[in-house]
DNA sequence: TCTGGGGTCCTAGGACCC
DNA sequence: TCTGGGGTCCTAGGACCC
C-alpha cells in the first residue's frame, strides 16, 4: 500500500501559478492558515492557526487567499497520474490517497521503484510535490509518509515494521489526539513500544473498549482495512461562522436558509436524501451543542431542511437569549433517492439574498418570470405553479427556491393524495 | 491557542419492543 | 407487580482527521 500525500498542497498550487512565491514563507488562508510552506513552518506557523498569530511568528509571511476550485482541479490532476500506476485508489481527502500497487510489480518493479517513478511522474506532469509512505498496511503507510515529509519516500519493509513503529511517539498513531495522548501519558505510555507492551485491559479502563482495541492493534501493525476505491458519503453538512455574537433572529433565518440550500443541493445533485438532520450551534463563549431530529422519511428538500433546522434552533434559543457565533446543519442517515429534481436558478449573488429575504428587485422578478415561462413550456403549467406563487409574494418564509420541493409540497393539498408523503425508496443502484 | 469548513467514528443513556 | 434478557433506534456529546 502506498500513501500518497501532497506537500503543503494549497501553497504548492499557488507557487505553481506564481513562481515568485517559491522558497518564501507563504500561507494560504483567510482568517486562519489552511496551508503553510515549509519556510513558514520553520517559524512555527501551523495550519488552523489564526493569521494574526502567524504574522506575529513570521512577520515576512506572504498570505494568499486562494480559490478552492483551483485546488480541486489540481487534486484531480495528481490522482489522474496515480491512476496510471494502479486503478485501486482510495482518495481520503483533497490531498491524500491510498494506492494498492500489489498488482503493479510486474509492470513497474519493486515498491521503491514504483513509488520513485510515481513521485517523478507527478512532479513532471503537475509540478507538485508528493511524499510517499509504503508498507503492508494502510495505517503504517500513512505513518511512513508523515515521517517521509517533505519531499520524501519511505518504504517500510515487512521485517522492519516493528522496529520502525515502536521507535515513534504515540501521537503518530491514527486516532491519538491531544486528549488521548495525555490520558496515555498518565499511564506512563509515551512511545508506541510502551503502548504495545501495555495489556489491552489496562488501556480499556482509561480509553474504553473500542479505543483500547484500536490502539493495541495499531501498535502491533494489525490493520486489515483494504484499499477500497469509492466510499459513499455518510453525511453532508454546511456551517457558517459569523464571528462575535449575534442575537438577531432574522440573521439566523437567513443563515439557516443558506445552509439548508447548500446541504439540499448537494444531496440532490448526488441523488441522496437524509433522514436525520442535526443543527450545530456554537455560542459566543465557544460552547458548542447539537440538536438533532430524525424524520419518518428521508428528504433532500431545501425547504424541509430549513424548516427542521429553524425548529431545532427554537428549541434552545429564543429572542434575547445568548449570542451565537456559528450555525451548522448536518444531514446524515443518508439513502439513495432517485427523484428527478428541477431547480430554478437564482444564483448566489445579491439577488438570491433579496429573494430569500422576500424583497424582490424588479430585474430579478423579470428574470425569474422568464425562467418560469420556459419551464412552463417544457413541463406544463402545473409544474411551475409554486414558482409563480413565490414571485407573487405568497410565500412569506425566506426559503430558497427549488422547483420540485414545492411541487411536492403542493400536491397533497391539491388532490388530497397523502400517499405522496412517503415516496418509496429504491435500492442503491449497483454502480452509480 | 479561541479561529474555518468539511467530514468520520464512538460512547452512553433513554425510550421502546418482544 | 418492579423483576429477566435481548434487542433497535434516537439523541447528544466528544475525539479526531484533513
Amino acid at each position: 500500500v502506498l500513501h500518497v500525500d501532497l506537500d503543503a498542497f494549497y501553497v504548492g498550487v499557488e507557487q505553481r501559478r506564481n513562481p515568485a512565491l517559491v522558497g518564501k514563507p507563504v500561507a494560504v488562508g483567510g482568517g486562519v492558515v489552511l496551508s503553510a510552506s515549509y519556510e513558514a513552518r520553520s517559524f512555527g506557523v501551523r495550519s488552523a492557526m489564526s493569521l494574526r498569530k502567524a504574522r506575529e511568528l513570521c512577520p515576512k509571511l506572504i498570505v494568499v487567499s486562494g480559490e478552492f476550485a483551483d485546488y480541486s482541479t489540481a487534486s484531480d490532476e495528481v490522482f489522474e497520474v496515480c491512476g496510471k500506476f494502479t486503478p485501486l485508489i482510495e482518495q481520503m481527502s483533497i490531498d491524500e490517497a491510498f494506492l494498492d500497487v500489489s498488482g503493479a510489480h510486474t509492470l513497474f518493479g519493486t515498491t521503491a521503484q514504483i513509488a520513485t517513478a510515481l513521485r517523478a511522474a507527478v512532479l513532471a506532469e503537475t509540478r507538485l510535490v508528493v511524499s510517499i509512505g509504503a508498507a503492508r498496511t494502510k495505517f503504517l503507510a500513512k505513518v511512513a509518509s508523515r515521517v517521509a515529509k517533505p519531499d520524501g519516500l519511505i518504504v517500510v519493509e515487512p521485517d522492519r515494521e516493528t522496529v520502525f513503529l515502536h521507535g515513534l511517539t504515540v501521537d503518530y498513531l491514527w486516532g491519538v489526539g491531544p486528549v488521548t495522548q495525555s490520558k496515555l501519558a498518565e499511564l506512563g505510555i509515551f512511545t508506541v513500544a510502551d503502548l504495545a507492551g501495555t495489556p489491552e485491559e489496562v488501556l480499556a479502563r482509561r480509553l474504553g473498549r473500542g479505543g483500547a482495541a484500536h490502539l493495541h492493534a495499531l501498535a502491533w501493525n494489525r490493520d486489515p482495512r483494504r484499499v477500497t476505491p469509492r466510499r459513499r458519503a455518510r453525511s453532508v453538512g454546511a456551517q457558517s461562522a459569523f464571528g462575535g455574537d449575534c442575537t438577531d433572529e432574522t440573521t439566523f433565518r437567513r443563515v439557516l436558509a443558506n445552509l439548508a440550500d447548500r446541504v439540499g443541493r448537494r444531496l440532490r445533485r448526488k441523488h441522496r436524501a437524509a433522514r436525520t438532520l442535526t443543527l450545530r450551534i456554537r455560542y459566543s463563549d465557544l460552547r458548542a451543542i447539537t440538536r438533532s431530529r430524525t424524520l419518518r422519511s428521508a428528504t433532500s428538500s431545501t425547504s424541509a431542511i430549513y424548516a427542521v433546522a429553524l425548529d431545532l434552533l427554537h428549541r434552545t434559543w429564543s429572542e434575547g437569549a445568548e449570542g451565537i457565533g456559528l450555525l451548522g446543519i448536518t444531514a446524515s442517515n443518508i439513502e439513495y433517492s432517485p427523484h428527478v429534481q428541477l431547480e430554478l436558478d437564482i444564483g448566489d449573488g445579491d439577488d438570491a439574498e433579496l429573494l430569500r429575504a422576500g424583497t424582490h428587485s424588479a430585474a430579478l422578478h423579470d428574470a425569474l418570470d422568464h425562467q418560469v415561462d420556459e419551464l412552463r413550456e417544457k413541463f406544463g403549467s402545473d409544474a411551475v405553479g409554486f414558482a409563480s406563487a413565490l414571485l407573487q409574494g405568497r410565500r412569506d418564509s425566506p426559503v430558497p427556491v427549488s422547483l420540485s420541493e414545492l411541487m411536492e409540497a403542493d400536491r397533497p393539498q391539491r388532490n388530497g393524495d397523502s400517499s405522496r408523503d412517503t415516496p418509496p425508496m429504491a435500492e442503491d443502484p449497483p454502480d452509480s
